[in-house]
DNA sequence: CTGATGTCAGAAGTACTGAGATTG
DNA sequence: CCAATCTCAGTATTTCTGACATCA
């Protein structure tokens, strides 16, 4: 690509997408290798930190929608990560628990998703770094806040 | 949406998709009103800074694929922003030339986007915006560098 | 011959909408 | 009756691939 218009790059908006584009780009080249997909280390990491859940659960906590969650639900059981159990207390809901595979396919896919971030973020310093995703942080808690 | 798991929250990729998603919804939202696309700017913004251009020149200048850019600039043409001319000297290119309501168009989405902008990142101070937009500004031009 | 250009058809991935059935 | 959950079908949008004809 050649050198972007100075009108665009100075719009958080298109900075914002090519970036996105590159990291998604990177993030799966990433996992290719290993067969998973982004969305999957994000239910994942979503299960660890309360599990059981629900799938409503995970998909508040994730962002994903509720009507995507049913199918990578059904992939992570069908690779043996998770476990999905009609809820005994309340029979609307499906209780999603890690197995000790998903664990470990939960560190993996930390690992390589941390190398991906390391290819993205190449030509900041770690401190720089930092800011970044700090201040991406604060905007998308900010958004968080008034929309669900 | 609940809180997002922390493993997620340290994510480059995720916090920039994220973050890109809410800039989607925002850009289309203000953009929407006067019947226009992100897109739109782009190609204007680009025409502004090199014109007359080939629709291949546009491309490699937005970073948007040529076989999409046909489309868009029909859209524009069919507006009236710009004029598609065969190019005498180069009869395998088209020339794209912005009109004077072209020039007034880009003016508007620039205005509505920068408004948009606002609202994106309106949890930063001024300072904190600019720090955002430069370390962004920064990765996209290494990435760029590396691939096209 | 090669390479660039404009064009088109279609695939792939992502996000969303709307509905229905079940249950609280 | 109202609200939440799971599921499915289908839509909308964006990005990318492959192909083809034209021309430098």
């Amino acid at each position: 690509m050649d050198e972007a218009p100075a009108r665009l790059r100075g719009k958080a908006s298109w900075l914002i997408n090519k970036t996105s584009l590159h990291a998604h780009r990177l993030r799966s080249e990433a996992l290719a290798p290993v067969d998973a997909h982004g969305y999957h280390f994000a239910v994942l990491a979503a299960l660890e930190e309360g599990e059981p859940a629900s799938q409503a659960d995970l998909s508040r906590r994730t962002g994903i929608d509720r009507s995507d969650m049913v199918e990578m639900v059904n992939e992570l059981v069908d690779h043996g990560f998770v476990v999905r159990m009609p809820d005994q207390a309340d029979r609307r809901r499906n209780v999603i628990t890690m197995t000790a595979t998903g664990r470990r396919r939960l560190a993996q896919l930390d690992d390589l998703l941390t190398q991906a971030q390391g290819e993205l973020l190449a030509p900041l310093s770690a401190a720089e770094r930092k800011q970044l995703l700090a201040l991406l942080g604060r905007v998308l808690a900010y958004h968080a806040e008034r929309s669900g």
